[in-house]
DNA sequence: CAAAATGTACGAACTGGTACGTATGTCAAG
DNA sequence: CTTGACATACGTACCAGTTCGTACATTTTG
């Protein structure tokens, strides 16, 4: 109503006017991005869809036509942001690496991963408050960081066997231990500086950390 | 309304008939248990009020009462479990120990607090998302953990004059390295759970990561 | 022209918060 | 000891704003 007016000049004047032009590829990236921005500042509940739809080049209508509902679009930024890590884990060439050199690496690549994409931390942490809810009932998610931990064996295996390591440590555990360190480091940053006053995010802290974890877990290895 | 009847028999019958008595204390701590578990599950936006007062023998209108408002009464759960821990830590005696007995002890407290109270961390992560802005509103918590940072420095230096240690290490980063593990085993136990099928709440893998931290820590502090 | 993609306006339910009324306890005066 | 007055403690019903979701209309594209 009340825009009558734009019929008759269309064709090219109305695209360069109101810039409309189809391309659901870009409208539901663009709506990802946002979404991720949005659930990992406020949590699942706390996300409102209202203030995602305002910050996107679209609107209220495509999240739903797209994603149907609020949860399922947490569900998809999830799944996003769970399948850019695959990539970056993916291409990691240890095999050819003596076993301390090769887990110094895979360290290093877990703590700079925490470390440059908080957004994924706390979405973890948001998903953990939901008991994991939505990554259970994703096929997608659960078949993942599973080569990590062949990896990781990988690597003690032949550490045993070349006698660098003395102590036999499961797998499972040893990523944990890893993970614990590079995650909490950035998901518990605030009460952790709060407390502490120390601000976690300082070059000169995060490299005394990075060699910090390494050490620890190598030594624990070692014992 | 409708209860007149009860006005001549009042001093004993009517409170066992109807129940009320007032009880500030009762009541106020009765809200703040049932408003833990709400907020530790659904977090602060996600949890209810109407919810947190239905389970409560009181109402909803006490809630504003004696809090002011959600914010408020979130702020009280906090302060109230972070009281809580105060309590276990204060009365441990450690300066008889010897430094790495006294390190074991210390580290198997933190690990059993964390395990015992899911709660407590479940608020700290939701404190974190939201960038822990209600602790740094109070002056209450914020002057809390520092004396296990002191209780550390004291462990440290004693270790390093009995040459039982060799590595000086900041007591903040050792500190952080134990609640890290302790914390994320609890934090993260759904997710990784999802991910790796392992059940972090066995007694067999409650026992194992318990000496799994304390060696790993010693161990670094060896090196 | 049909199907996919998009925009606008609106509704219904939820939810934090409150107005108003009642009960209980305390304490001083009778 | 009992009466009455005042403060604290409590209950019910309700309101107003928010927020997820949708009906309807329109445009783009193949």
């Amino acid at each position: 109503m009340g825009k009558g007016a734009g019929r008759e000049r269309r064709s090219m004047a109305t695209r360069a006017e109101n810039g409309r032009k189809n391309d659901p590829q870009r409208t539901q990236e663009n709506i990802l991005e946002v979404a991720t921005e949005e659930f990992s500042t406020h949590g699942l509940a706390g996300g409102r869809v209202d203030a995602i739809a305002e910050r996107t080049r679209t609107s209220k209508r495509m999240i739903y036509y797209y994603f149907g509902s609020k949860e399922g679009l947490y569900l998809a930024v999830l799944e996003r942001s769970y399948r850019k890590i695959r990539t970056l884990e993916a291409d990691l060439q240890l095999s050819n690496l003596e076993p301390e050199e090769a887990l110094r690496v895979l360290i290093s690549t877990t703590f700079d991963h925490d470390e440059a994409h908080p957004d994924f931390v706390r979405l973890v942490s948001i998903e953990n408050i939901h008991h994991a809810a939505h990554m259970l009932r994703s096929e997608a998610i659960r078949d993942l960081n599973v080569s990590v931990i062949e990896t990781i064996a990988g690597i003690l295996e032949r550490g045993i066997d070349q006698r660098v390591f003395t102590r036999q440590a499961d797998p499972i555990d040893i990523h944990m231990m890893i993970s614990a360190f590079c995650f909490f480091r950035v998901s518990n940053r605030y009460t952790f500086g709060s407390i502490f006053r120390r601000d976690l995010s300082e070059p000169a802290t995060i490299e005394r950390h990075r060699t910090m974890i390494a050490d620890a877990v190598i030594g624990y290895l070692k014992a």
